[in-house]
DNA sequence: TTCACGCCTGTTAGCGTTGTCGGCAAGGGG
DNA sequence: CCCCTTGCCGACAACGCTAACAGGCGTGAA
């Protein structure tokens, strides 16, 4: 049973290819075929290297493999903080479908996205040698950054904006705050505010232009939006201010966390959601169900951008990507925050005249 | 100006370290020097050198710089579904920490934690040759697969159980599931119902242990504790439950999002809150602030955990470390969905006699 | 002057893997 | 019989870096 010169010591380090090529009695180049392109070895010698890799539990060493081949199967995912609903949603299904694609994901988690951050991560990443990136870049301020990568590394941005060299997968944030837009309407708005995200985000952008586009598109007037900072407790606050003009019947907030502060405002200054004050929110959240009442809003399917992004990356890196820009719609999901505008005279009128 | 033989040509490929040795003029051996022990180099070679690594941008192939190492600079963590509060708070401070300390992190979500999962993931990422593995490990059945660690690999778990091999990092739940309920307690309740997590998960075992243990060591009635999934959903049905039984006044629910449904079925059962019945949550999440009425419930450090794992891995693999288990301290956040216990026979008494 | 020593730098070898090329045996056609 | 092909396998070099050792030079003491 005992192979080589001693007894069957306890294996203190890990086996390597040469421990396996001895065992089978094979050179290491066999081996290393029989893992590589199995089909080029004859199958009574694969299966005596197989039996020796099982044996010694051997795992061959990437980093030797990468050394030489230069493919490394490290993706990097680059987001800003991921503790956000939407990075961390879409960063899990990147990975999940990565790994079953035999790829492992390193991440750097930026606190802000600007043109030095960006290109710091993409740098350490690179030194990594990951074979490709994914950047999860919904600032404007990711643009800059987007537009000064090293040229030869396979990279896809997801939510960014729209002069990118790169492909993008997003969600049509658009069309989304357009259904809502419209869910609103439908239900006899005359016409609908809106509360939107801060200023340097795209998603918060595109979402104001959906929402104008359709007020403009139905010969609406058209407010101007407010701007929170996605938090719930901007959206109370700038909830405050719309619960206190009567006329204000529907709102199309941001997110669904400026969603629940909101809410919370209007309940406070005794303004009953939906009979009197219609709101819709953006993402769907799980908790959206469970708001008082269950929101109505925009469902983003994360997932989808996930595994969009990956096999755009795949492309990318095997040389054959030539598509630019993949739209995910999302869908309006009609819960109990939403209903009918309340009729002229019976509270959360425009003003209140005599007759009129 | 030209240095070698032909023009200043498009570099193509990544500069390399002879690249940067021949620019300055010297050796390899000496550019490896400048970069891992400046001060074994003559000032003025130095800083020809570092002339040289900035003119041609040259990085650091890791790759090979571990093959002959055996360090990557690299961490895993492996983690239940990142796109929880928890896992991901602390997946976040994990990677800024180490990212500060000059390390990048690789991760593996996976979807359950079984012995099999577990082992599977600190194997690829092992592959990887990671310097050190963290495991958020909240599930009970995630401790067979803590107990069959390779033995050489540097591992540090965060929320593990107590039989574990391995050093653990984790919030003190029956702290902060005591504090809760005493404070329940001291407004004048006469005992404390509990809605908790999966029977699966330690967390919510431990919340279990700590809200039991105050109410026996006061002499309380123990109803026995319902169990949800975490989702708002299951908080809202077993709320429906609890909402029906008058003499219910005050819960403690196991987490923030169960706490969210558990308010709206409250709500709809027309029982006020706090005025009627009183309920804390368990981690603080952002939104938590702004529910209907704002939730009293027990904040997480999650960044605390995270830091602390990272430097309790580093002591791991520096070969220092002994210490065996390290608590963080929840605190107890008062909002407004916790209040004084209605006095009998104002609604919410236990059963309504005449007299009495 | 000579030797010892410290400082700085270069040479050599090797980390574990895969690409390339070449060799050997078996088989088929001339 | 030879020659050429085909299938299978092994030797060698290379990927880019660092550990270990060796050597040149200047300085100070014997």
């Amino acid at each position: 049973m005992a192979e080589g010169s001693d007894e069957h010591s306890p294996r203190t380090r890990p086996a390597v290819l040469g421990d396996v090529a001895a065992l089978a009695g094979v050179s290491a180049m066999t081996v290393s075929r029989v893992l590589n392109a199995p089909d080029r070895v004859r199958a009574e010698t694969r299966a005596r290297v197989l039996a020796a890799v099982r044996e010694l539990d051997y795992w061959p060493n990437l980093a030797a493999r990468q050394l030489v081949t230069g493919r490394s199967g490290v993706l990097g995912v680059v987001s800003i903080d991921t503790t956000l609903y939407g990075p961390a949603s879409t960063l899990y299904c990147i990975e999940q479908t990565a790994r079953l694609s035999g790829y492992s994901v390193s991440i750097a988690s930026l606190g802000m996205l600007s043109r030095r951050s960006i290109l710091e991560a993409v740098r350490r990443l690179r030194a990594q040698s990951v074979d490709g990136v994914v950047i999860l870049a919904p600032h404007e301020s990711a643009a800059d950054g987007l537009r000064h990568l090293p040229p030869d590394l396979p990279v896809v941005a997801v939510d960014a904006g729209e002069d990118i060299p790169v492909p993008v997968v997003t969600v049509d944030q658009r069309a989304g705050a357009a259904r809502a837009t419209r869910h609103l309407l439908s239900l006899g708005h005359e016409t609908v505010w809106h509360l939107g995200g801060p200023v340097d985000w795209l998603d918060a952008n595109y979402r104001i232009d959906g929402w104008r586009g359709v007020l403009e598109a139905e010969g609406r007037q058209v407010h101007e939006p407010l701007r929170g900072d996605w938090s719930p407790r901007s959206g109370y606050e700038l909830g405050r201010r719309l619960a206190a003009d009567p006329s204000v019947t529907a709102v199309f907030v941001g997110n669904d966390q400026m969603a629940l502060g909101m809410l919370r405002a209007l309940r406070e200054a005794g303004r009953r959601v939906p009979e009197e004050v219609s709101v819709v929110g953006f993402d769907d959240v799980p908790e959206a169900a469970y708001f008082s009442p269950p929101l109505t809003t925009v469902r983003q399917e994360f997932g989808e951008v996930g595994r969009h992004a990956f096999h755009l990356l795949l492309e990318r890196m095997a040389g054959t990507a030539q598509s630019d820009r993949r739209l995910v719609e999302p869908e309006l999901v009609v819960r109990e925050s939403t209903g009918p505008a309340p009729r002229p005279g019976q509270g959360g009128t425009r003003d209140v005249r005599p007759g009129g």
